[in-house]
DNA sequence: AAGAGAAGTTTGCAGTGCTTACATTTGCGC
DNA sequence: GCGCAAATGTAAGCACTGCAAACTTCTCTT
């Protein structure tokens, strides 16, 4: 966002623009975060952006791509405070270490709905194609799978199959924030404000369920 | 809707089509199974049906009142599956019958994904203008409910709290069936002819884990 | 048999993603 | 500095969409 060689740092800026690769997706972003993923149009980013409808074009080759771009931000914002929250909630003790993750997950997901969204839902841009992102996805599974091997190995839970372990974890955890986003909370008699705070005691009555018995 | 004084019920039908509007919930649905919820367009429909692309709008006032009715046929069929299933399922046990019904939602959402995919995304279709999924969404909440209530009564839970254990049930139920539809499975190692068995099996987890401990 | 209303059609408008041809600006080798 | 190629913008246009209006055809009622 920056402009070291060019001639009129501020507004006249006729034709080049300076970097509009990086307005495009935060305007993109705020597109979505306004009203959704299907909210988001090339040409509505455009006229924001203040350019032609045709302009990113020339930074994107598909609306998917801008997508895309605009899932890979979401996702570096996620990831970032996603460790930021499980550095906070240092904690050794694995079973702390998996609620703390639980939550951090569910945080985001709960006050980032829309970008949630789009991160969620791979039909909306190329999973495939976006390597940072994957690997910032991975990094947040990886980091649920340590915790529950070593849950795991110390003896504190009721099955040691691994995979069966995160896929219920991660099932619960996505399946309520999904639900929030879709809307299905007030018809199962959860309000706004309470939204998140029931779903936290929903994971800790998973975790105190897996938890082995004395 | 059907056919009593036309006088040619079958092939040559100019003009009058004779049941337009159920045919083109039909070919809906078909478009909506072969490509989501987006792959729909009210002109392809109209070209599936043979008609004019206007012609919906004389039984459907926008698109979205078409999804609708693509919806509601979908949650019949949803709903006279899930009963056929719990019928069959037929137990007194509440433990066993919240398994039964766990199963049934599981089964027929992975095996008509985009069928649940629509019915699940509440922005997709006019949910409150659409009376009858409404109440039969809410019989198939009201069957978990009384399963559960029936389980703290008997004292099987290690929670009485009737909502949280609801929400938790369906939390972990709605996300393993989302995780699905959202391509989510095979980055958590769950092969496609395993998934739905892997998520019964998380099922079966959370059950044991929400039992009361001897 | 007449006429009204239901259920089709054609035409057209505004919005979309995306392409092509053209214009401007900028960075780079000389 | 100069000049040119590449980068980055614009304008015009295509095929598609949802939807509205005006028109036509059929069917039902009386």
């Amino acid at each position: 966002m920056r402009t070291p060689t060019k001639r009129k740092p501020v507004r006249p800026r006729a034709y080049h623009h300076g970097d509009l690769r990086q307005t495009l997706v935060t305007a993109g972003l705020a597109l979505v975060e306004e009203g959704g993923a299907e909210a988001l149009s090339v040409r509505e980013v455009a006229r924001r952006a203040g350019v032609s409808s045709a302009a990113p074009f020339r930074h994107f080759p598909s609306r998917i791509a801008l997508m895309t771009a605009i899932a890979e931000e979401a996702m570096r914002r996620f990831h970032a405070e996603f460790h930021r929250a499980l550095d906070a909630a240092a904690t050794s003790d694995p079973m702390e270490r998996f609620r703390a993750i639980g939550i951090a997950y569910l945080r985001w997901a709960f006050r980032n709905p829309t970008h949630f969204q789009v991160l969620s839902d791979r039909t909306l841009f190329d999973f495939e194609g976006a390597t940072e992102l994957r690997r910032q996805d991975e990094e947040i599974r990886a980091a649920m799978e340590v915790a529950v091997t070593a849950a795991v190995r110390a003896g504190r839970l009721r099955s040691d199959d691994v995979r069966l372990l995160q896929l219920t974890g991660r099932g619960l955890v996505y399946g309520l924030a999904r639900m929030q986003i879709d809307g299905h909370m007030p018809r199962w008699g959860v309000a706004e404000d309470e939204a998140e705070a029931m779903a936290v005691a929903a994971l800790d009555l998973l975790a105190a369920g897996l938890a082995k018995p004395a």
